[in-house]
This record gives structure tokens, sequence and C-alpha cells, in this order.
DNA sequence: TAATTGTGCTAGTGAAATTAGAACAATACG
DNA sequence: CGTATTGTTCTAATTTCACTAGCACAATTA
């Protein structure tokens, strides 16, 4: 099952049973609504608190997620102001275009997404 | 630390205190290698018991990297004869490449691994 | 037949995620 | 100024999952 909220434009989805940490499935998916510029800098995310409460999650979930964010340098996050995405995390034409064409590549090739991401890992060393 | 075993043309590396769970490890470095086409179909990964000795790392550990390897239809893997390469995961060089030019991308727009990551997991469903 | 190889099972250990509750500090707003 | 909001910090318990360990068993190969 999965949790969702919405907020302004801002909609996160949570699926607790996926193997993948909750915490890093609310960074993710803010992350990709950055690139994607569904949200853009000077948005604000929700409150820890109230997304915690909408996805039915504890707020050190959420906060785990947003801190991360930030040590990304994604959003800015500071006590009684909340948490806002930066100028930094503008969203790349371009970039989503070369993902775009890339998916289309490995659909075509009949790679998933397990061997599509192994790959990139393996050519973008961190 | 980094771990390696090489057996005639399969090399897995392994880094025990990565955050990233090892028998996903192995099985990402098994898949890169595939779409890369060091790897092809025929051909054999080493016995469970070898690699996981050789990795110093238990035995179950490899096996659930061969099972999820198995579930994606990249190996055929039964008792007795091993895991072999499967005719679906063929070496595909097109892709690779589109692999290469969304990385230059995402370099070029300053977005690391994480939020790449993110992005083609959000666009690219399972 | 004998050796190899994956399967299945039980069980224990350790680390990390998640939850819970509380007090506290910075910010915003009336 | 006073109050509500919001993140920060702390302690602690619980839960989940990766990993290890050892064993017996079944299928395949040679």
């Amino acid at each position: 099952m999965k949790l969702e909220q919405y907020d302004g434009g801002v909609l996160i989805r949570v699926d607790p049973g996926s193997g993948v940490a909750i915490y890093d499935q609310i960074a993710a998916s803010v992350r990709a609504q950055l690139a994607r510029g569904a949200l853009s800098p000077g948005d604000r995310l929700p409150a820890a608190r109230e997304l915690a409460e909408a996805l039915d999650v504890n707020i050190h979930t959420v906060l785990r997620a947003y801190q991360d964010l930030r040590d990304e340098g994604l959003i800015d996050l500071r006590r009684g102001r909340g948490a806002v995405v930066t100028e930094a995390a503008a969203p790349d034409g371009p970039l989503l275009d070369a993902v775009r064409a890339l998916i289309a590549e490995a659909r075509r090739a009949g790679v998933g997404p397990q061997s599509l991401i192994s790959l990139i890992r393996e050519e973008y060393p961190s």
C-alpha cells in the first residue's frame, strides 16, 4: 500500500514494504521533483510534523530525509523556518531529456530499472 | 577495504562498509558487467561456495545475490549446474553510450549520483 | 557411485531503521 | 512582547533486516 501526501503541489509517496528505507523514499521523492521542476527554488516543503502525520510516520524519519537533502545542498533547513528549496536546486531541462532518452533506450534493450541503476552506480562513482 | 575475486574474466568487488548491502553489491557488479558485455550469455558465474570463500562472505549472502539476478531473468540458477548467464542478458552498446552521455550531462548540471538515481527510479516505474 | 551445486531450514548476532516522548532553541507573526 | 510554529537534541525501546553459522537434502554432472 502506498501513502501519499499532497500539499500545494508537493506530492510524496511512501511504500513501507518496498525494501527501501522510508527516509530514503521521502528524500528520493523530493530529489526527483526538484530535478523535474515540480519544485522550484524558494518553495517550501511541508513541516516535518505535518508530513510525518500525513504519512503515518515518525517525525524523526521525515527529519532524517530532510537532513540528508540539506547535506546535499538541495534545501535550506532551519528551525522556525522549515525546509526551503535552495537556489542550487534549479530544474534542468537537458538533464531530464537525457534521462528520458536513456530510459527509452533501456526499455528497447529490455534492461530493467535495477540493471540500469547498477550500471550508473558503476559508471558514476561517488 | 575492497575484496575482489577473479575467475576467468569475472571480477567482483565488495566493500563491507559502503552502506550498500553486500548481496546488492554482488548483484550490481554482475548486472553492470552484463550490460557492459564483460559477461555474455552462456558464461558461468563462480559457484556460490567458491565466491563466498573468495570474498570472505557467507554462502547465503552470495546466494541471495544470485537469486535476485535470477528473479530479474539475468541468469539461470539451478542446483548441480550453477549460475549461467541468460540469452536475455545480452550486452548493449547504445545503452552504454546513453548512460555515459547522461552521466556527463549530470556532472555538468552538478547533479550527484543520488539525485540522478532518484530521478530514474521515479521516471522508470517498476 | 561420487562430487558438485543450489535449496531449505533453524538460529543467533549485530547494525540500522523506526518509533516514542520529552525538553529546548530559533524563527515568524500577531 | 507573547505565542505558536518548527527544527534540534537527547534518551530509550522496539523492530527490521543483513549477515553469519551449520546442517541436511535434492538435483545435476562426471
